[in-house]
DNA sequence: TATGAATGAGAATTCATTCAT
DNA sequence: AATGAATGAATTCTCATTCAT
């Protein structure tokens, strides 16, 4: 199980030193704009609940925008981060003989990510629809990212004949529409809620599979 | 099919006449919010794009959240219409011997009507987070009167051994995201891209039967 | 002298109707913009001295450049007003027969204008400097213009064998400084200074004509 | 051409000595400060250009408007050096048969200093408005002690009979605007132009000359 | 019903200056 | 001497809302 984060671990960890103050003022900002969003946190109320002067906040960054980015980028990149290294068949091969042992894995470990990355998540999708450079960031470097690698997965699979004969792209829809709307109800929408994660997973998992896997 | 639409078809349509300016305004308002969001759309930019003057808009809605809501609650109302007819059971037992036929008809007759509201359905998708009062009409009316007619409905094809024996809430959850992540894609999403509507929704049902059903 | 009126007369007076508040804070403007300059004034300063809200400020001017663009443009027109008129040898031919009659006329008529304008016109020469636009403006508009119709007029008055042969433009740049020195010292320099203006001007064009006056 | 500058050489040389951080800063002020005046001009913008920490300027000049003095007073000063010498007269009738000959002399002299000091004198000229003080230190120290220097000059080549019978104060105005317009389109309007510096000069002592001189 | 000038609270951002290191 | 993070007052500009016409 360690292992696997080998595989899905952050590939991007190169944070640059941040101010006690400027570490306060991103906090402050993330609980904000999660809560009611980017448009409607004024920098003054984030710069009050930061403890600092309105104008250290465009010491650190030129925009308000700037701080969003800043934010919201970052976990972007980490979201797609197991999808990006290379060779990632062979490895898989090796590691998931199964395609439900890799479902599985991966939603374990994007779970994880999320849980630690929960309210940053929740910007990312709030605000993705009124930023155009959000979208295209989005759709180019991460939507089109996983598709690619995730279509390559199915495919790969199929080859090994777990996945019954559908086209690859709407198995990957299914299934990525699937546990993404698991993980959005579990942790965006309904996360009040008490979940036995272990078991919703399995379950996801199981029908899934039923849906597309080969006996 | 002309039937069909007898099942589902919209309760509330009780609209008050519009003058032609507040048709306008109103259409300014729903094109503005969608691509900017609420907050980030003046009054004025509303009044400039519906070709009236600023205090007309005041003379129709007290406040800017009021346009907002006038806009966004009755399609509330609608998109839930067709599960709170009485006695939907029976209908269903009447009309859709099975779960699949049932799915079907209704993911076609949801997109019938999110086609023609499509970007009103992308403004409330997109400002439920930010609005106490919106989330918490949308969670008390909408979610839970969904959940509860479908969990009934899920026992009702249950009970008649279409679907395994697998916890209904689960079954309930599993079913509705896969078709509101179905409907998110292809309306919210990537409304651009070429769909061919008819085959995704089958592959969909098929997939979800595969996931649940029995035999 | 009501005649050469006719001659400089103002050719651009289709000013739009101003609301009283927009007046008060023209006035404002233009006060403060003479006494601390452009990037001194805030619009804070004007709204309180016009007795009006900042916001009304930018109801009327786009932005603070726009109020002053509004003020400076008018008047860098006007300043040029008599060159342009068609015909202007023709004019003076008929009406000034001598260089010098010509030079006092105008002198005259410039004055009257700047003492209408003084403040207005120390503005403009303040501001030249600092805003690209203005600069522009200035050359190609103003500049340009003045000194091809005084070249031309005084190739005009050579030919009547009343100048000197020098270089045109030296004759031009001569002239043209000595009534500018003349004017900038007077309104803008040293304007609460006791002045005895027609004598001024009788000297000056006494001495510009000893300076490139045949005979 | 040597002895000539014993006459109007530099009184006031005593520079403090300058780190190399503080000549950056100055050097940057001069051209930002003339580039887009005073104050528009931040000192942040200023530090960046000087390749120096903010706090740095503040080491250095107490104020932001500590350092416009320190560039623009000294270059008032030598700017009048020539006329403060005592019995300047005595030197004069000793050099300068003539007052064309002290003109020319002058001229010459004030372009070379200005040619080296055209950026600040720009300042001077741009910032003089906009600073009481400095309005006032130039009125009193220097356009007061030119005049009354100049006016006795006027007297002394008028006993000589080298000038006709005009008031000297006439006669100073028209002699220093023909200068200074001379100067200010040179220097300060149209640097940028070709000019035949030699020639322009003769022809402006010329025609002050044939504006106030006798035969 | 419709207008649009006017408002004042508040938004993002800039700025000269201070001070601990 | 030099730094640069921090400040808070001030600046330009926006905005939802009001109201006399």
């Amino acid at each position: 199980m360690a292992e696997e984060k080998d595989i899905f671990k952050q590939l991007f960890d190169q944070e640059e030193p941040f101010t006690e103050k400027q570490q306060k003022i991103v906090e402050a900002a993330i609980e904000m704009f999660a809560d009611k969003g980017y448009a409607s946190t004024s920098t003054s109320q984030i710069a009050k609940k930061a403890g600092v002067a309105e104008g250290t906040i465009f010491r650190h960054y030129k925009t308000k925008k700037d701080l969003l980015l800043s934010i919201v980028s970052p976990t972007m990149a980490k979201l797609i981060a197991p999808f990006v290294i290379r060779d990632i068949n062979k490895v898989l091969d090796a590691k998931y003989e199964r395609y439900e042992d890799f479902l599985k894995a991966m939603i374990l470990n994007r779970q994880e990510f999320l849980k630690d990355n929960m309210t940053v998540f929740k910007i990312l999708i709030q605000e993705i629809p009124f930023h155009p450079e959000l979208k295209e960031q989005f759709k180019e470097h991460i939507a089109q990212k996983i598709f690619e690698k995730f279509t390559a997965l199915v495919d790969h699979y199929k080859e090994k004949g777990q996945i019954i004969d559908l086209p690859s792209p709407a198995v990957v829809r299914f299934s990525a529409t699937s546990i993404f709307g698991l993980l959005l109800v579990r942790y965006v929408f309904l996360p009040e809620e008490d979940w036995d994660d272990e078991k919703e997973i399995d379950l996801t998992v199981q029908m899934i599979m039923n849906g597309v896997g080969k006996e």
